[in-house]
DNA sequence: CAGTTTATTGACCAACTGGTCAATTCTTGA
DNA sequence: TCAAGAATTGACCAGTTGGTCAATAAACTG
């Protein structure tokens, strides 16, 4: 997608370095003047371009998880089975990109604003929402429809789970532990058929049947 | 435990209220003035018993941590088989006076600060730490000695995730909810045998064999 | 009771922050 | 080229906050 104005270009870089603040900073410490001195302007040109610190913050949320939801979406895309659907989500959701310490930690420090933001909270709505949607039409092939919601929620609950560790930066998991663990899940809960749409890549991370431990 | 002087109880009063304070303004909200409001004093008295804002945060954080702790030591206490001791961590740790919104956001609030602070690392890794042997402990008797770590992640995993969910307070789930999530892990990864050790109030609370949705 | 320690208060300060604004520079298109 | 509009800057403001401090009240002690 291109960019069409001056505009929109400054409004994407702002959003872009108010969320890289965050990683090192958390939303607490992300001020108006660190975020432009990120972007290399002064501090008064991220309120020209956004209403408040407030909606700098929302868009930023907005637009860091729409790089992860498209991470998921092009894996989806090359995804046929409906197991090969499930570990796109999955595998989507651990890429180097998103799941490491810093990125963790401020989707982590914006959670924490989430009951007092209420545009905040539906971002974090429509979040839950997809990865719900997402799942359920990948599980509908996998598991009795009884059981579907069951599944969905403790997978969401785990990704959720080994996020929020990783975000408190010491005795988090590596990609490979959480990927493990994953795989640990969906094996007991969905059994062998549910792990053939695993990647090339992921089976060859996990060296296949190694137990998980802990940190 | 009796509380010596008067200096200790106010100590006690001070980090409670502080805690108290976060769960409905979060740590970014909580300021002394406002600790010392919900404590009925002054603000300067704050400063008297506590060197410094971040050392009232890190005395409320072992604190609030301390009463969960005791929460899951007394049900442990009363509980004889693996599997007994199994549940009653589980379920200590979705008791009502902690699995709360209220409770779950300032912990989630107090999650987010922990990059930023090291002594609130040290208290969450010790957290963990506890969590993790008193899990260990109770799956020696239930699981082969090469999936306990991993079986013990995977509890301690579901059961932040569902900590995070409640914390954000929209889209959480309450307690039954939370308590069907751990019972669905515990059924399909440990199989039957280890559900002999559930409460008799969570029998009755979960109406045994249904299914958990999604919120 | 006198004197010493401890608890408590509220005024005060310096630093910081979000936000406003007038002035200035840059772009652009007729 | 030149005027109109957009982009950009930095000074400025008012409110808030953590923290200090001197003064006062209360509690304790010998």
């Amino acid at each position: 997608m291109a960019l069409r104005s001056i505009s929109e270009i400054r409004r994407l870089e702002l959003k872009q370095a108010a969320f890289e603040v965050m990683q090192t900073e958390g939303v607490q410490g992300t001020t108006l003047e660190k975020v432009a001195q990120h972007a290399g302007a002064a501090k008064g040109i991220v309120l020209h371009y956004f209403k408040s610190k407030k909606q700098l913050f929302e868009h930023a949320m907005r637009h860091a998880n729409s790089l992860l939801r498209d991470e998921v979406a092009a894996r989806l895309r090359r995804a046929g089975s409906p197991s090969e659907r499930l570990w796109a989500i999955i595998e989507g959701n651990f890429a180097p990109a998103f799941y490491c310490p810093p990125v963790c930690h401020a989707w982590l420090s914006l959670c924490a604003e989430v009951p007092r933001d209420r545009q905040l909270e539906r971002i974090q709505h429509v979040i839950h929402r997809r990865m719900r949607s997402n799942l359920r039409s990948a599980l509908a092939g996998l598991a009795p429809a009884d059981e579907i919601d069951a599944i969905a929620l403790g997978i969401t609950t785990l990704i959720d789970g080994l996020w929020l560790r990783a975000g408190l930066q010491s005795g988090g998991f590596g990609q490979r532990e959480a990927l493990a663990q994953m795989n640990d899940y969906v094996r007991h809960r969905l059994g062998e058929e549910a792990m053939t749409g695993r990647s090339a890549e992921l089976r060859a991370l996990l060296a296949d049947g190694k137990a998980v431990g802990g940190g």
